[in-house]
DNA sequence: AATATATCATAGTAATTTTGTCAAGATTAT
DNA sequence: ATAATCTTGACAAAATTACTATGATATATT
């Protein structure tokens, strides 16, 4: 599996900030219940994504997360690098890739490159506004599933 | 890192079958020595491209690896998968997504089946023939790096 | 001031995966 | 025969994953 559980769990807790942009912070503890998550290992996950300043926080009680951006100004790319690093199919593409060949010397070089434009061109290109978007047009008349597998 | 050892020097020492088409089979060895790789972590390697039917094999003296189709008939994406086992985001897709709330329940389903939509299509597109080709075009002329971190 | 509600920071840990190594056997060309 | 080569399975150190646990700090409410 190419995305670890933080950054599934992470898209899934900004999905739900997302839909309650503009309304009062959301704590860890709503969002761990309204998405069948660990408390303490979103703590963990919202630690990375206010350090990549996805989130702002607030203190103390009634306090909770709001995104930092409207959800049309986060994609699913951000989320995703903040909390699994750059996804990256080898270290020689990306913004820290030293040491090396380059194209030209050596030949895979065009191959990560590829792999990893189509990436980021996917990902970057879906914000969680698209997601809220899908929300609303296709599920919200549907019983939404409790535990997801993702 | 999304493609670990196995599928990138798996891909390495496709390459050098690919190369060599037509030509007597390699050994194990003289692919280890090309690509200053391990002869045991290789083995283990074309194992699993052997069970996937990538390539035949030739034992005895003389004998060695040889492609089992013709390099524009091998796509990277066979390679990857047959070593890294399927490039999914989420266990939500790929073949055996079992047990998936499925689109229209669960929000997320959307951006994992774009992502495999994404990343399926760009390894797929690209044979070892390209690869090939690449070769001759660009770094014939060039001196090739001995040590690689790819 | 006291209390309840939160975030914040750090440490520990079991399970799994990765990244190999090692060794013994089977097959085939010469 | 013999040397070369694939084949198979076991083993293991290191890294990563996926949490759990604990305590500290900040803020709103009473
Ligand atoms: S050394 Fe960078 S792609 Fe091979
Ligand atoms: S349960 Fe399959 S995508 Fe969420």
């Amino acid at each position: 599996m190419i995305i670890s559980t933080k950054g599934r769990y992470g898209l899934r807790a900004m999905f739900e900030l997302a839909k309650a942009y503009g309304q009062d912070p959301l704590s860890i503890k709503q969002i761990a219940a309204m998405q069948n998550l660990s408390e303490q290992y979103l703590e963990q996950i919202f630690s990375k994504l206010k350090g990549a300043g996805l989130v702002r926080s607030t203190r103390g009680a009634g306090g909770g997360y709001t995104l930092a951006e409207t959800p049309g100004g986060i994609s699913v790319g951000q989320v995703l690098t903040a909390l699994e690093g750059e996804l990256v199919p080898a270290d020689c593409v990306g913004d820290d890739a030293a040491g090396c060949a380059k194209a030209g010397l050596c030949t895979t070089h065009i191959i990560w490159q590829r792999i990893y434009d189509g990436f980021t061109g996917v990902v970057n290109a879906i914000t969680l506004q698209d997601m809220v978007d899908d929300f609303h047009r296709l599920i919200a008349d549907r019983p939404q599933a409790k535990n997801v597998k993702c």
